[in-house]
DNA sequence: GGACAGCCATGAGGGTTCTGGTAGTAGAGG
DNA sequence: CCTCTACTACCAGAACCCTCATGGCTGTCC
């Protein structure tokens, strides 16, 4: 079991760093914000457990950027004691749960653990650009009323334009991020996605979602065309 | 939304009320906790708020006798603010989450919230999907008036697809959840399985309940096919 | 106890779909 | 008009899934 603590404080740090570690985890730390960020997207980690007060990043931001990138590790927050409010706002982010600070080593491993045992991430949400939408939980897809059927790597990237949706996605990034980072084959097989991406969602509809921007990559439309 | 709520403190257990019936819930109130159990076992709440401290019947008996009977109503359970432990083995008894007094109402609200957004975890309760049901507790299962045979294997594999109808569920998950954890046959079974099951819920009545997602899993339709 | 039936796991064969590569073509930008 | 990038069609191998046959195991019934 992979565990990304994300925290400001050396002292707790590392308490928790040894603590879960005597408990059999693996843990990553991440001093700030940034850097937890960095690590949660380049790492699959089984749980995250996060500060709120952070430099650079808050913990808020922190789990909103990762869920609305697709990320549904499971978060546990931890919040200040007389926060009372964080505690409902960490949920809105979607932390999966919150602990208190200060908090006993048992509790949080046992938080830690019934977090891992349901595994019930809430699934990861629909997105949609105009009328253009797909649940990648029931990995459906289509335009308005109409279903569009999409194989596995279709619906990957696509889902990754989506996401991204108004802005302009370098070639290299999708890369990187639907195919193994580890690919080394001929990146023209992008191309070659957006072309049967194109076939299934913009001829029939004689619509123009995705967008080439020549010399900088594609960008999907945020009205969906 | 119907939500018990177990506390023996007069005026908390009022106050929760009155706020919990502001946000739109229907709200039972037990003062111990044999009335709490009793309750809870001839209604069917979508949720239960529950005090450890309890004459009677304390929390956490009433938590696990609940479970032990194949209740599986999310629980949102009360601690006193200095028993940490308590914490940890209200988790380990079988409630979904905690709450530390004194709390505010916010907080209530919101992990209530986020407690019946997740669901129940895996009940025993009857389910279904569209005119497709099936009730573990009798190890029944049919579609609409028709009874339909099915092995326990069958059975189980099938309970899961109906437990998640709508969402694509991996192979690998089926086999996880199904199988025993450690089971490292062929996931080839998962496949034999599919086929049994659509030979008896699907072919007989010329539908198509199950979708095969290539490369994704499987999905059993939200309405039964 | 022995025969039998039902359930389950396994393995192989075969068909279908997906995927990644290639190559020729079109088009934009200088 | 030339160059470079992106578009498109097509192909072959790979991956994936379906199906069926087989044999082990267990519990039941004579």
């Amino acid at each position: 079991m992979r565990v990304l603590v994300v925290e400001d404080d050396k002292r707790v740090a590392s308490a928790v760093r040894r603590g879960l570690e005597a408990e059999g985890f693996a843990v990553d730390v991440a001093l700030d914000g940034v850097d937890g960020l960095h690590l949660a997207r380049e790492n699959n980690y089984d749980s995250i457990v996060l500060d709120i007060m952070l430099p650079g990043i808050n913990g808020y931001r922190l789990c909103a950027q990762l869920r609305e990138e697709g990320d549904w590790t499971p978060i546990l927050m931890l919040t200040a004691k007389d926060g009372e409010l964080d505690e409902a706002e960490a949920l809105d982010t979607g932390a999966d749960d919150f602990l208190t600070k200060p908090f006993s080593f048992v509790v949080l491993v046992a938080r830690l653990r019934a977090l891992l045992r349901r595994g019930a991430r809430s699934a990861p949400a629909p997105v949609e650009a105009g009328d253009l939408h797909l649940d990648p939980a029931a990995h459906r897809c289509g335009r308005g009323e109409i279903d569009i059927e999409l194989t596995a790597r279709e619906f990957a990237v696509l889902e990754f334009l989506v996401r991204r949706r108004g802005e302009v996605v370098a070639k290299s990034e999708i890369l990187e991020n639907v195919w193994d980072f580890d690919f080394d084959g001929d990146p023209n097989i992008v191309e070659v996605y957006i072309r049967r991406l194109r076939k299934k969602i913009d001829e029939p509809f004689a619509r123009e979602a995705i967008t080439t921007i020549r010399g900088a990559g594609y960008r999907l439309a945020a009205d969906g065309g």
